[in-house]
This record gives C-alpha cells, sequence and structure tokens, in this order.
DNA sequence: AATGAATGAGGGTTCATTCAT
DNA sequence: GATGAATGAACCCTCATTCAT
C-alpha cells in the first residue's frame, strides 16, 4: 500500500517483492513511528496509526515490536546509529581552516541530519526525555557525548592553529550546538504551524549563525581571512 | 511556591478559610498543570495527577477549568502575559552600551523567565504546538513577535550607534534567542535527568554565549571596550 | 427568584414573607422536579437543575429531601393525593343521564388533572415504573385502582338503568381510561415536541373519543336521547 | 432471535464462528439496547450493561456504535422499519366489511408489533421524546403520519361503503390508536410490574375495544351485521 | 436555615494489547 | 506471517451528596 518512503534500514538482499516487503516491515514501521511520534508526542499516536501510516495492520506492528514503548526505543535507537566515527574521520582529513571547518560541520550536520527525518529525534528526545530517562541517558550517551567531542575537538584545533579565541572552551561547543538543535527544534514544532513566510530558511539562518559566532571565535589576527571567506 | 503574579480578580477579603482556598485554587491548579504538562506533555498528564498535585480532589479541577484542554490553554495563557511592554520601557531607558544592553537583556530573560517555572511553557509549546496549532498561533503573536522586535531593537540600536556590524539584520536576532531557548529546553528536558555534575550552569552558559556572539556581531572599533567589560 | 407560581400545598399561614418562603419552599421544590423528571426522566434531570428553578441552592435540595430518589417518591406522593374520595361524592349525587356522567367524568379528568401539570405524573409512572416497582404498586394502589373503581361504578349504573349495554365489564372502564392516558401522555411527550397545528386539540378530542365509545355502549333503545346531546 | 430484518451486505458466507460473530453482533447489540432502553430509559441503562447482554465485553459495543446515543438512534431506526408499505397493500386489498378491517387491523398491530419487542419503541419514544425531538420528529414522520393514513383510509373506506358513520373524521383514527398504544404502553411500564392475574389478556382487551368502538362507529342499518360477527 | 465548594464513585469512551482465524 | 475482532484497564468528566461556613 505505501511505497516503502525511503532506503530501508535493513540491507540483505531480499528474494522476491514479496520477501522484500516483509522484511522492509520493521523499517517501514519505525519511518511511520517517527513521523508520528515527533509529530504528535508518544502518548497522543496512537497504535493503530502507526500501523496504518506503515500499510499494515495493528496486530502486524505487535507483531515485530513487543509494546508500545519497544517501538519508541526503536525508533531512536536506529535514527541516531553513530554517524559520528564517519564524521571524525572526515574531519580528521579536513584541510581548510578551522573556521571553514565549523561551517562545514554545520552544513553537514544540516544536510545529513536536519534536513532529513533524523531530525525529528531531536524534538522527540527533548519532549520526551522526561518520561523515557533510559532512553535521555542513551542519546546522552550516544549522540550528545560523541557530537560534543567531535565539535570540541574542532574549536581545539582552531585554538591550537591560533585560529580562534575561546574563553570558556567547557560551553564553547554549545554555540555551535545550541544554534542547530534550535533549528531543528523550529523545524518540527512551531515551524510546522508557521504560515508560509514565516518559516526559517536554514542556509540562510546557518549562514547568519556561522557568521556572527565566528566573527566572535576568531582570533583578531586571523580575522581578515575569515570575513573574505564569509562573502 | 507561586508569588501571587498579577492582581487578583476579587478584591473583597476572603472570610474564610474556604473562601481563602477557593480564590487559590485556579492559581494552584495552573502551577500544578504547568508543572506536569511540562515533565510529561499534555497527552500523559492525567488530570487526576493535576489535582492531586494541586491538593484537591479530581471532581474539583472540573469546578474550575471545564476540560483538560482548557486548562492546558489557560496554563499557556496564564504564563505567557505580556512581559514585553515592561521590558520595552526598560530598554527604550537603559543607557548603557549596547553590547551591554544584550548581555543585560540575556540575564533578565534569564531571571525573569528561564529560571522561574514559567521556562517549562518554552518546552511545552515546542512540544505540542504541533497539536494545538491555535495556540501555537497564540504564543508566536504573544511572545515570539514581540521578542523579536524587543530584540530586534536592541540590534539595531547598537548597528545605529556604531556598536555593532551586523550583515543579516532580519536572522540576527535568532543569535540571541537561539541559546536562550536552548538554555530554557534543556532545563526541562534532558537537563532535568542528567545526573549532577553534568548539569549547564545558566550564568557561565549565558556569559559563553554572549562572549561570543558579540564578538561577532561588534564592531572591530568598539572592541576593546566591550572585551573589556567582559572580565 | 423565582415567584411561588402555583397554590402552594402547605396551607398553614405564615406570619411573614421570609417565612412564607420558607414554608413554601418544599412545594416549589416538588413542582419544579416534577417538571423536570416529566420532562427528561428521572435519571437525566440532575439535581441541581431543580433546586435551580426552585430558585433556591443544590443544598437546599437535600435539606428537605434525603436523596434524589425520596424526592421523585415525594413528587409522585404529593401529586396523586386522593382526588377521587371527593370524586365519588360528585358522582354519588350525580343525577343526569349516564352517558352525560361518562362524559362528565372524563371532562372532569382532563380539567382536573390533565389540564394541569399533574398529569406529568402519568408520563412520569409509565416512563419509570420499572425502575421504581414501589413507586408502581403504590400508584396501582392508590390512583389505578379507584379511578378503575370509579369509573366501573358509573358503567355500572348506565348498564343497572338500562342506558348502556356492555359485553366486558372487566374491560370497559378501559374504553375511557386507555383514551384519557393517551391524551395526557401525548400532552407530555410526542405533544410537547410537535410544531404548532400539530397539536391535539383535548377538548374536541375528548368530545371524538366520547362520541364514538358512548355510541358503542349505548342500548339502541337510549340512542335517541344520547344522540340529540350530543350536539 | 432477531430475523435478519433485511438483506445484509456482505453476502459471501462467514468463512468462521468469528466472522459470523461479527455479523451479528449489531444486531445482537440492539436487541440488548433495545429491552434495556425500554425497561430502564436511556439515561439509566449503562453501556456496559447493554454489551453485557449481548455476550461481549464493553469495548466491543462501541465497535460497532459510536456512542450510545447513536446506538439510542439505531435502535429506533432500526425497529420501525417501514411495516406500512407492506400493509397498505394488505388493506388495499381486503375485501370484508370494514369492521372487520378495524378488527383485523388492531390484530396484525398487535400480533406484528404489540406482541414482539418492537412494541417497547413505542414506551421508548413516549419516554425520551423530549430528550431526543430529532428522533421523536423522525418517529412522527415514520410511523405516526403512515399509520395515521393506513387508519384513515380504513375508516374512509367504512364511511365510503355506508358502513360507518363517523363525526369527525380528524380525530376518529385516535379511537383505533389510543386503544392500541395504551396496551403496548401497559405492557411495558406498569404491567410490567403488576403481579400476575393482574395483567391486561391483550386479546380480551383488544376485543372489548372494538367491540365498543365499532359500536359506536357502525351506522345503525348496518349494526345487525356487524352484532352479529362480534360473537 | 441556606449556601456552594469539595468530594469521589460511577459512567462513557479510548486504545494498547491479545489471539483465534 | 498477517489480520482485525475482542478485551478491559485506564482515563476524562459528571453529578449526587456532604459539610464547613
Amino acid at each position: 500500500m505505501t511505497p516503502d518512503k525511503s532506503i530501508p534500514l535493513h540491507r540483505r538482499e531480499p528474494h522476491s517483492k514479496r520477501e522484500r516487503r516483509k522484511e522492509a516491515r520493521p523499517g517501514e514501521l519505525l519511518d511511520a513511528a517517527l513521523d508520528l511520534f515527533v509529530e504528535k508526542g508518544f502518548a497522543a499516536t496512537r497504535a493503530e496509526e502507526v500501523a496504518a501510516r506503515a500499510g499494515v495492520s495493528k496486530g502486524t506492528l505487535f507483531l515485530y515490536f513487543p509494546s508500545k514503548e519497544e517501538l519508541f526505543k526503536a525508533v531512536v535507537r536506529e535514527n541516531i546509529s553513530g554517524r559520528f566515527q564517519e564524521w571524525n574521520q572526515e574531519f580528521d582529513t579536513f584541510d581548510g581552516s578551522s573556521a571553514d571547518m565549523v561551517r562545514y560541520c554545520m552544513q553537514v550536520w544540516w544536510d545529513r541530519v536536519g534536513a532529513t527525518r533524523a531530525s525529528g529525534i531531536t524534538k522527540l528526545i527533548m519532549s520526551e526525555a522526561r518520561n523515557f530517562p533510559d532512553i535521555a541517558a542513551f542519546y546522552q550517551q550516544e549522540v550528545i557525548k560523541p557530537a560534543q567531542e567531535l565539535i570540541r575537538k574542532i574549536l581545539q584545533r582552531g585554538v591550537d592553529r591560533g585560529e580562534f579565541t575561546i574563553n570558556d572552551m567547557d560551553y564553547a561547543h554549545l554555540s555551535i550546538v545550541a544554534p542547530m538543535v534550535y533549528l531543528m527544534m523550529m523545524k518540527h514544532s512551531l515551524g510546522a504551524c508557521a504560515p508560509r513566510g514565516h518559516l526559517l530558511d536554514p542556509q540562510r539562518y546557518i549562514a547568519s549563525q556561522a557568521d556572527i559566532l565566528l566573527g566572535g571565535m576568531c582570533s583578531r589576527a586571523a580575522e581578515k581571512r575569515t570575513t573574505r571567506k564569509r562573502k
């Protein structure tokens, strides 16, 4: 009924269309659940709705996930699969300026998470953290900490190379995290009800944020270079 | 716990314990509801729980609010009462540097909203906006727009006085909004489940954010003054 | 608040207006309850509504009646107070034709019960009998049986005087009862929702019914007299 | 219990016990609801009770009817399905005397409605009309009007053939309606609480009523024939 | 006596979960 | 495996009844 609407998560080759559907089921259910949990929250989402959106019956949902709560946990787990390893490597071999690295970091964050349905997880976690403390801890461990380390490494690189001047290294990463989280939150909450024209343009938003915060971090000596790149 | 936050409507002295309680009830219920809605979300909060936390029975809640949904709306309405008028005046007569104004703005935001239970509304709106579009619109109109205008005025003042250099005036205010919203969100979501020691120190966070973003906005000429103040 | 809207049931002279109100309370409550029970049924009538219509507060109702159910019983009891004794005497001394007696009986029934709010009791009993079997039994004993005896006496008189020819004396009284009950039922049920113009004209209805059933009961010999009176 | 009273929508044979039950459910629920609504009234009947009597759980009821009120409406609708068309034809081709027609009409009324559970609808409507004005209007349109027309046609036939003499043709039909309605009402109200032996014998009641009212309507010329039949 | 705020058992309705098919 | 009818615990809300004032 519903065409598989995104890249299926299970990669083994299926032998027939029928079998493919079968193997794709959990992924379709997770996709549907993600959308609905993000839109309405965990409690306000009905299991049957998830099943319907995934094109299966209510009973089938419980064939793959033992309870609504386990479905929720699976949704979170599935959508935060360690992208950071890969990113770490990317940044390890990056050879531009640190300012560019920050810009690239924000852009990649947007492209690979923010612009995809995975960005909903951020809202989901924010909204449901206190109802699912173990999920919150898991997220903290698996997403926030790696992200923080990644960004801190970038900033440290800037400092080490004399590109950045940063007063409080423990909190500086939040200057990048906060705007990105805000952007993703808005996309899934108020932004989703805003009338056309009131919507945030992500590219312009990221540019504006990067512009200002890099202005604030870049050492004055490095200033000209950075400012020039901005154009 | 809850300071009487506005002029009560009934002026005559309550004559009895009973009557005194009666006048306090709506406020107590709203406070309890705010806490629980923020903590668990609208759907996951049971009316009876709200009543219990307010120290009354289930039925009493419905004596004051015709439905759970109306209670929700009242909670939002009650907690966003136009503080902006007052703030506008405050800033109209402010006579320090614009950088100080930005810092003061963030500090006041934290002190008067972020640090109080009212900050929960931000999380509530973010979480429930799509389930209550009319509330979202109301919030957009009554909170976001005034806040945006207030901040934009501050930034414009900085630009006008040659203190700030800002490329994109339409998005610059978000450099202040995003970190503050992030701070409030965290306080009520992940921050609330974080182990001790992992918690954000709001003052330090604000200082760090202000530090960086003012660094990025301040015209280079004005730089020394601003930097000095920072100590 | 509500002016006492009908002849109060308690006849003792009250000394002051205030006291009069006080003594009239139960009667006003019974009147209000009768109206509402008849209109909506026992279960669908709220105690507060009764109190409000009687112009008192909810608590006051329970000052006079220990429960809603007792109120109901009082309403029935109060409105069936033996009118039959008086009627019996009236008919004992009646000296017209038996056909006239039947006509007079139906007319009096309408004037003294049907046209008054007391007629509602008939609908009430019909509707609620099975929920209140003891009330039903009481009504059977206090109203139906006396009425049946009264009517049977009238019919017997007609037979004894050679005016009526009746085959089944055990059921004949129902030829009078059924139309009258039907009339009162309609007034309080479908008749109450009918659009203007669709309403039964009681006088014409009674005339028509009496016309036909007396035609069927009157001995052929007595026919002329009866027919003439009919005009 | 309930004969399938119209062509079921699903024509394929039910393959399993489960499916068979499913098709029977609405009817079983309607039957249970009719009984209970008639016995206790709408408000005093609990949804769970209806479900229990139909042998299902509370939740199942709401699988078939979206609310108690819709169940009520379905009960009324289901039980007044136009029998009048068929009756009309029956009477169009009747070739006995008009007095016999009246007797037959009453008998058929009793056999096909009065003696069945459908007779409860009459009490239900009488009791609940004012709480459900749209149902009352529907009943007026679908039952009362057709019945009135049918009976009026019979009476008119009698008049046209010189068998009946009727003064007020607008009200005469009520001489048949009132006794029948009274009979059905009693069956479901006071009659249902009466001790054995106090019960109305429907056949004898109908005979008595027909006897008297036909006596009152039949033209004197036609009298002998009618009277003879009566034996 | 009168009030009306408060209570809490009860009823309508929803929905996660089960299980016969 | 897949289905969807059935369940019943849980929730929102009502309202008869109580009781402090």
